[in-house]
DNA sequence: CGCTTAGTTGAGTTCGTTCAACGACTGTGG
DNA sequence: CCACAGTCGTTGAACGAACTCAACTAAGCG
C-alpha cells in the first residue's frame, strides 16, 4: 500500500474556494469567509487508497474534504472491517477526535482526494468568535448522525437487495449534490467496498448486485459503479433521500 | 397505549440538579449554570411506554433526560423497527429537529421518564452568549455519532452472540456511569427491544440470549435485563468500553 | 509474461428466519 | 374472586438467506 501524502503550504485562498459557488452550500459572509481563511493552515493532497487517519491515533489537525470521494472505517481485531460512512467534498472529518483525545476510527481516500488543514487547537477560538461558524459545526455533527442513523436502519432491518440499493441510491444522490457527475454517474468504489458497508460478504454483496445491473439499474466498470437509474434504486430501498436544503461547511 | 404526559411548569432548579453531583460529568461555572437555568423552560414527565417524540413532527422544544430510559427508533414503511439508541440521564435529544426540520426519528420511554425542556427558538442565544455551552452541544453531537458507530460495527460485523453481549454491556456500562444501579444492575428492556436494536428477530435474540444467561453472565426477570458479568460480556463482545472521563450536558 | 486485484459463479454448510404452540405473569372487567 | 385477554419469554421444526470454500475469468501493471 503505497501511503503517499504531498502537504502543501500553498493554500487555495477560501475566497477561491470552488466549493461555495455550488448551489448545495449556504453563503458566507464576508466575515465569516475571512474567519476561515486565516483558520485554514493549508492543503493536504492524498492518492487513491492511501490512510488519512487512523484508528487510535492523535491527530493535531480538523479537515475539510475539498475534492475526491474516501470512507470513515473501524475494524475488530480478527480483521472484520465495517464502512461507517462516505467522505465527499464539504465534509469534516477528525471531529470526534476532539472529544475522544484518540481518533475512533480510519479514513481511508477511494479516489484521489485534497483536503482542507485545520488546527484543533484554534477550533476554541472560532467558537468564541463566531458563533453562527461554530452552530454550523454542530449542524454538520447532527448531519452525520442523521445519515449513520439511516445506515443503521439499513442494514439492521433492510433486506440485501434493499439494503445495496439504498447504499448505491445515498451516493448517488450525494455525488450528484455536489456535482461530482460529469455526464457519467460513476462512483468509484469496489464491490468489496459494499460488501463492508452493508454487513455482507463479498460474494454475496456480488450476487445482489448482479440483481440490481440485470434490472439495468447500474453497471459495473473500471473499478466502480455507474449509476443508471437512481429514482429506481430509491424506489427499491423505500429510502426518502437527504431531504436538505442548503448545507454549511467550514 | 396510554400515553400520558405532565408539563410541570414546577421546575427542578438548575442549581439543585441531580445530575450534576455526578462525577461523570463535568462541572459548570456559575455562569454557565445560571444561563442553563434561564435556557430552560419547565420539565416534562411521560410514563413508561410513551412517545416523547414522533419521526416526521416539528418540535419546538429540546429535551435533555433529567431521569430514567428510553430509546431512538426508525421506522419502516411495513412496520419494521430499528432502534438506534438508547436515552438515559443527560442525554440531550430533540438536536437533530434543527437542523432537519423535522424529526427523523421517533423517542419513546422504556420507564418513567423526566425531561427539562429547552426553547429551540433560543438555542442561538446560547451560541451568541456562551461558546463553552455550544461546545459542549458539539460535543455531545460527536459522542452520539462516536456511538453510532460503534452501533453499526457490532450489527454489521459481530456475530449474533457478540452483538448481545455488545448491546447489555453497553447499556450497562452507561447506567453504571450514571450511577442508576442501586444494588440490582437492572436494565428495563424486553428481548422485543434487543432485537430491534440487533437487527435479529425475536426468536433468534431470544435463543442467543439464553446462551449467554446460561454462562451466568445475566438473568431475565420483571421485563429487564439483570447483569450478572459486565466485564465477561465486554470480554466476548471484543467492545473496548466508551472510555470517556468527564462529559458536559446542558 | 507472471503477478495481483476485482469480479463471477457453483456447491455445500451455517446462521438466522418464520411459523406455531405453550407457559408464566399482569391487569381488567364482570 | 374468577375469567379472560394481553404481553413476554421459551421452545421445536422447517425453511431460507447468507456464509464459506473453491475455482475461474478479465483486466492492469511491472
Amino acid at each position: 500500500m503505497a501511503t503517499s501524502r504531498r502537504i502543501h503550504s500553498f493554500k487555495t485562498p477560501c475566497e477561491l474556494c470552488p466549493l461555495r459557488p455550488l448551489p448545495h452550500f449556504r453563503e458566507f459572509s464576508h466575515e465569516e469567509l475571512e474567519f476561515v481563511a486565516r483558520f485554514k493552515r493549508g492543503e493536504l493532497a492524498v492518492d487513491a487508497g492511501s490512510t488519512i487517519l487512523v484508528e487510535g491515533a492523535h491527530s493535531a489537525h480538523l479537515f475539510t474534504v475539498l475534492a475526491g470521494w474516501g470512507f470513515r472505517y473501524k475494524m475488530l481485531e480478527d480483521g472484520r472491517r465495517q464502512i461507517l460512512n462516505y467522505i465527499m467534498p464539504g465534509d469534516l472529518i477528525g471531529l470526534q477526535g476532539t472529544i475522544a483525545g484518540e481518533m475512533q476510527h480510519s479514513v481511508e481516500a477511494l479516489s484521489p482526494v485534497s483536503l482542507c488543514v485545520f488546527e484543533r487547537d484554534r477550533l476554541m477560538t472560532l467558537y468564541n468568535k463566531h458563533a453562527s461558524l461554530a452552530f454550523d459545526i454542530t449542524w454538520i455533527a447532527a448531519r452525520e448522525e442523521r445519515i449513520l442513523d439511516e445506515h443503521l436502519l439499513s442494514i439492521g432491518r433492510r433486506t440485501a437487495l434493499e439494503r445495496a440499493a439504498y447504499l448505491i441510491a445515498f451516493l448517488y444522490e450525494r455525488g450528484r449534490q455536489l456535482d461530482l457527475f460529469n455526464g457519467r454517474k460513476f462512483i468509484p468504489i469496489t464491490q468489496q467496498h459494499i460488501a463492508d458497508t452493508l454487513g455482507l460478504s463479498i460474494v454475496h454483496t456480488n450476487k445482489t448486485l448482479k440483481k440490481l445491473s440485470e434490472r439495468g439499474l447500474l453497471r459495473w466498470q473500471e473499478r466502480g459503479c455507474e449509476v443508471l437509474n437512481g429514482e429506481e434504486l430509491m424506489a427499491i430501498s423505500g429510502w426518502e433521500g437527504l431531504g436538505e436544503n442548503k448545507r454549511p461547511f467550514i
